[in-house]
DNA sequence: GGTTACATGTAACTAGTTACATGATTAG
DNA sequence: CTAATCATGTAACTAGTTACATGTAACC
């Protein structure tokens, strides 16, 4: 699971450990992020020849992607600018890149898993897009019908008010898919039958030359 | 995790395996549950005196917890009723019944075994239970203002998407929470201090006698 | 006569957590 | 000077999944 989230941050451009640890924070729901799991999963992927690194001496270097904003701020007074230590900077092979697309779609099951195919979903053609939101939504589909057949009858108070939350979590759950689909088919639709009459559907970009 | 879930249905009566793993299966959201994670969780219970295990011969036994009622059904013809192996039904030692109570009191950070402890909270004393829920709220409250904190800001439509979703199932999440502690403190005014005519002091409940 | 349910278990694997070790740099 | 942040890593542990092995008996 960690290797998508690594692959979905490194597809947008390079990072080191560190970093990566603390995107994975605001992204991930519901678990810890945890050096001890990310750092041996960059050592894999590289194994596998899905990422590749660069050790990056924190010099004053216009080119590192994460410390040229802060070297600006801080006024460095000689050639290292900061960070104790060289970092290991990853980078997203091609292979790498098929392997994401190949993650973003398998499953969907698991709870963890598409809440990370969703936030990186954007790197995925619109139909795959679209199977994936319908995978999970028949999973969900699933796990209604299968709580109505055998519907709880527990005269435990607390066991009632949890299989409660239950079946109102999962309502709510599928209405949100449900708008993620409904916007998800406008879309393509605006996409793949547009050919007559474009000049007055599509919105010129910011820039008119 | 398991541990909490065996020993609150052991609580209810001596169970086999993998009658354990049927009502698991009802009880446990989230995962899936399976004999390769129960089996050694059970010998594992029993080793460390948890749990105690009778090898039971399904023989037409009336005492057989399980096989009772299917028997009345299913007119056995001859003195081996059903089941085609010897079970081990587990009960409860009292150093068990302890280690539940420890159990049903530790963290309550863990979404999963959250879930477990409010599906056995009936076990706790009152005050206890109590304490569990607040416990659970305040880690609620917490995830809820870190979020407010650092807002998220992507551009990405199906992250936001997420995030919102997140939002929401946390309030709702709160809702509920605050409901379940709500009636539980009119529970526990009702039982503690009933003694008496405060009646002039204490708002007085629905039901004026 | 094949599928399903009953019943217990092991082995290999997946996935993540906690705690530790190490050390530089920076802000107060 | 000391606490926080940056930065990479290892080891031991927790928790659960998948697949396999093995066999009986009831149901249709």
């Amino acid at each position: 699971m960690l290797d998508l989230a690594v692959l979905g941050l490194l597809k947008e451009g390079d990072l080191h450990g560190y970093e990566l640890n603390k995107r994975l924070k605001t992204l991930v729901g519901g678990y810890a992020t945890s050096f001890g799991a990310l750092y041996p999963a960059l050592a894999r992927l590289e194994r596998g020849g899905w990422v590749s690194s660069t050790a990056v001496v924190p010099t004053s270097d216009p080119d590192d992607p994460t410390a040229a904003g802060r070297a600006r701020r801080t006024r460095r007074r000689s050639g290292r600018s900061k960070s104790g230590r060289t970092r290991k900077v990853y980078h997203i092979t091609e292979a790498g890149e098929s392997h994401l697309l190949e993650l973003l779609q398998e499953d969907a099951s698991n709870e963890r898993r598409f809440r990370l195919q969703l936030a990186f979903c954007r790197f995925l053609s619109p139909d795959r897009r679209l199977e994936l939101l319908e995978l999970r939504r028949a999973h969900l589909m699933g796990l209604q019908a299968r709580g109505r057949r055998n519907p709880e009858q527990s005269t435990d108070p607390y066991v009632r008010s949890l299989f409660q939350r239950d079946r109102e979590r999962l309502e709510h759950d599928l209405a949100w898919l449900d708008r993620l689909i409904a916007t998800e088919r406008n879309h393509q639709q605006g996409e793949t039958e547009p050919m007559i009459d474009r000049s007055l559907q599509i919105e010129p970009g910011p820039d008119t030359p």
